[in-house]
DNA sequence: ATCATTCAATTGGTCTTACCAATTTAAAAT
DNA sequence: ATTTTAAATTGGTAAGACCAATTGAATGAT
């Protein structure tokens, strides 16, 4: 019943194991261009089909990446590669989005009500520290700065909800849609009056958690994810205007290689 | 930098995505057999071979896993990602079971809700066989089969949800809290009035979720998970009793530390 | 001579077919 | 009823052919 490991040697494994091999040895670096499927099936002494699912084995891996006509290249950022299964879902597959901003939101107005409920002194003062940097930088223009602040907010009201599953799932929450959210950031950042909203909500949130009122930090929480929900959809949408106008024009020139 | 997005469209990735979104969608759970390639093939409509590099991009990713002779499974990696960290904290730390079951009032409340909004008529044709099977199943005194029955019942309705992380989540803590629930089930089932209380329960979530009354399915749903609450807690209640009594007849021996 | 066009060679992508090997199943022999 | 055996099913591998995208050299016009 455990025979499971050395079971059977399946030969596209082996042939990627392989490869694998040599890019890590250095004989195949970064950039370099793979020979022939033909070729290297015959030098691997394998036949194409076998060759081409180790190929895509390590495509799927996110080390090599074919190029119709022109050859198979070694990817050259080898640990850029996710490991985490949704968050490559999330690439993927965008209609996840608005799933995940819907339990976003279930999530979120739970811990503002419960951390409103139960917050102690010292989730306060943590509390009070997290958004006073969070204005600060909000004032400032570093980008990146804003959403690291912003998901820290967000992480230190889940964990003063004083439950260990909220705290948890909000943290992995935040870890995969943290690359998604700067989009949408990005496109708040350059309407002033919206990105004066966040703040606002962010206070508005603040404040019902510190003066322990948990349906207004709810509410507060419910309609913040709201808004940001609204303004990534009109993200999309301008993207997509954006990529169609491109496609209009007949303009899809490659962007500098 | 990402000019050259949607130049191709491989075929093995299409396939791959098509069966990512079944697995997340549902359709294909963890722990389900796969159709033969040469079905399945067909059934996409493409050769074995290309389905075969899909196949193997998924096994590379962890999704799915093949088995020479038998075919080819659904992993649960997907859920393992949210449980894996919780699995065995639980039976060490019974505190935390306060914090599932209050998680899990939030989730069930919103999954009924959303259900209740959404549902189909499949789903709700669904539920229906599946209510009719908890109550028969409940009538009896086989006490495994209505852990069963119970659990698939609100595993349903969280999939009418139609939100695929409602879906995975309530999954994977169904599975986790399975173990878990065997004793304050059976510590009603010797309350007959309290056992009835539970059908009743369960009855009033269908009807509301069935009807598309959201507001009332979320209200049942969550007296419900508030009943099951009392129920552990004087469930614990009364082992401490039964415990020091025994502890004062001096029948147990100390317990080692 | 320089530039643009054309076309053939190369390369990855896909399909068809066939056969091998592990597993399961059910029939058959004990 | 149990064990044995064989057929059916399933994934694994191979070979050959053709399609489609890319490249680059030969060709042609300027």
């Amino acid at each position: 019943m455990l025979a499971r490991r050395p079971a059977v040697t399946r030969l596209a494994d082996t042939v990627a194991g392989e490869l694998e091999k040599r890019i890590l040895e250095g004989s195949l670096k970064p950039g370099d261009l793979l020979p022939s499927e033909r070729d290297l099936a015959v030098e691997l002494g394998v036949s194409r089909p076998s060759l081409r699912e180790a190929i895509q084995k390590l495509v799927a891996k996110g080390l090599l990446s074919t190029h119709h006509g022109s050859g198979t290249h070694v990817t050259d950022r080898l640990e850029a590669h996710f490991v985490d299964p949704w968050q490559d879902m999330l690439n993927g597959h965008p209609l996840l989005h608005q799933d995940l901003l819907e339990f976003r939101q279930m999530l979120e107005s739970q811990a503002a009500y419960l951390a409103a409920e139960r917050a102690l002194d010292v989730d306060i003062q943590r509390l009070d520290a997290v958004y006073a940097a969070l204005e600060t930088t909000f004032a400032s223009n570093d980008l990146q700065a804003c959403i690291d602040q912003d998901v820290l907010f967000h992480q230190v009201i889940a964990e003063a909800a004083h439950n260990v599953l909220i705290g948890h799932l909000s943290a992995s929450l935040m870890r995969v849609i943290h690359g998604h959210i700067s989009g949408s950031l990005a496109h708040l950042h350059a309407q002033p009056q919206r990105w004066e909203q966040l703040q606002s909500q962010h206070h508005a949130i603040w404040q019902a958690v510190r003066e322990h009122r948990p349906e207004e930090a709810a509410r507060a929480a419910r309609s913040h994810i709201e808004f940001v929900r609204q303004s990534m959809e009109d993200s999309a949408r301008q993207e997509e205007r954006r990529l169609s106008a491109m496609r209009r024009l007949g303009t899809l020139a490659p962007v500098s290689v």
